[in-house]
DNA sequence: AACTATTTATAAGA
DNA sequence: TTCTTATAAATAGTT
């Protein structure tokens, strides 16, 4: 069709080439369209030129995707994508399986109503127990914690009276070879003594340090390891 | 093209369509391939019909799929199927994240001790208080079943025992009507009488029937409601 | 890109 | 479906 005929084998000339492309490529677009129109068919047309340009028609409504879907759905399992995607989806599933097995046990060690209905009575006896030990551990556990750590707060008392007894021997020294450090303000130097005897002030630092929240009558009682114990006591 | 032109519209016969299509579909493939070889040009053309038969033309030495991925290549990241799968790894991470936290949160509840060392003090304590109060959630629920099943038994025990009282004396009747139906066996008499007196056979039938596993020497009680009472006891 | 002589595709009919 | 054929449409070579 044309003023001459023409063989059917590349063009060599690059101009003509891309003149032709160019042409054709606008008559096979037409013609797809009006197929998809005329007979209501999907048509996905995707080429490329001898340079990588990129062109397609889609029927009307169509996305490519959707064309490429049912084209490899009718090839069949072939399609390395989809069984990766399937594979994706079910791995998906499972995950959500788990996670409401693992959400439900959780409501069963809660506690929550609606959830131990579906509890055998023996199964809520072996729960029982279970939590029962589980609470053992938890508390073995508090009271590791709460050791090690009334023990590290013990020597910093036991290093905090050292060195302010040793600071104040110091200071009486230097008052004695130098009269005129004599301290004037009174209070200044009863509450050096209090610290050098250990007093609570202490465990006002060594509250705020560890954050341990003890009860606030707690600050009030004289002996150093007192408040600790009665805390252990009232947490057991 | 043809004897007559046509509009480009939807053939309503279904004949003249399916012959169209056939024609055009002809027509187009042998484009899509003097294109192929005059232009080196890459074509991928797939089709479906109306009634979703496929078709598919695909330039000399290439594939479907290497021009799909092509295809896909060149638009990149507006990839609808690469988001699509993009967004399931993601969601897979998420739910595999909630997974260990649900996980690690039961390790919590259970007291596996390396998990409870990441636990600060306060969260021990906030964790048993929690703990206390779901046993004390399950306790309930244990003893609402086994009040449930013990009610449930109590009445099934009086109801056989009246159904028994009543067939031992309409068994006499009849015997005083009917000398002849007199039992020949003592033993079958003195059992029904057992039987009526509510004897400790019927506790193995309730056991039975009710699956409550009572402990072994709860059959040699005599009394009726002790066993239940004692069991009661001791799994609080 | 536009023109146009020719080839090609195809609608309708058989 | 396939063949035929009149006619519409596409396009090769030219401008």
């Amino acid at each position: 069709m044309g003023r001459g005929k023409i063989e059917i084998k590349l063009i060599e000339n690059p101009t003509n080439r891309q003149v032709t492309y160019s042409k054709r490529r606008n008559g096979i677009f037409k013609k797809a369209h009006e197929l998809s129109v005329l007979c209501d068919a999907k048509v996905s047309l995707i080429m490329f030129s001898k340079n990588n340009k990129m062109h397609e028609y889609i029927s009307p409504g169509l996305t490519t995707k959707k064309i490429i879907d049912q084209y490899q759905k009718t090839l069949g399992d072939i399609d390395l994508w989809r069984s990766h995607y399937e594979k994706m989806l079910e791995n998906l599933k499972k995950l959500k399986d788990i996670n409401n097995k693992l959400r439900r046990q959780i409501r069963h060690r809660i506690g929550e109503g609606l959830d131990l209905d579906d509890l055998s009575f023996q199964q809520l006896r072996t729960l029982e127990e279970d939590m029962v030990a589980s609470i053992g551990k938890i508390r073995e556990r508090k009271f590791h914690v709460i050791k090690t750590r009334t023990d590290t707060c013990k020597k910093k008392v036991k290093s905090l009276e050292q060195m302010n007894g040793n600071l104040l021997l110091e200071l009486k020294e230097k008052c004695v070879i130098h009269p005129q450090f004599i301290l004037h303000d009174e209070g200044d130097e009863e509450s050096a003594v209090a610290l050098a005897n250990g007093a609570s002030t202490l465990y006002a630092f060594c509250q705020h340090h560890t954050h341990l929240n003890l009860p606030h009558h707690a600050e009030a009682l004289p002996q150093q390891q007192q408040p600790f114990k009665t805390h252990d006591l009232r947490l057991a």
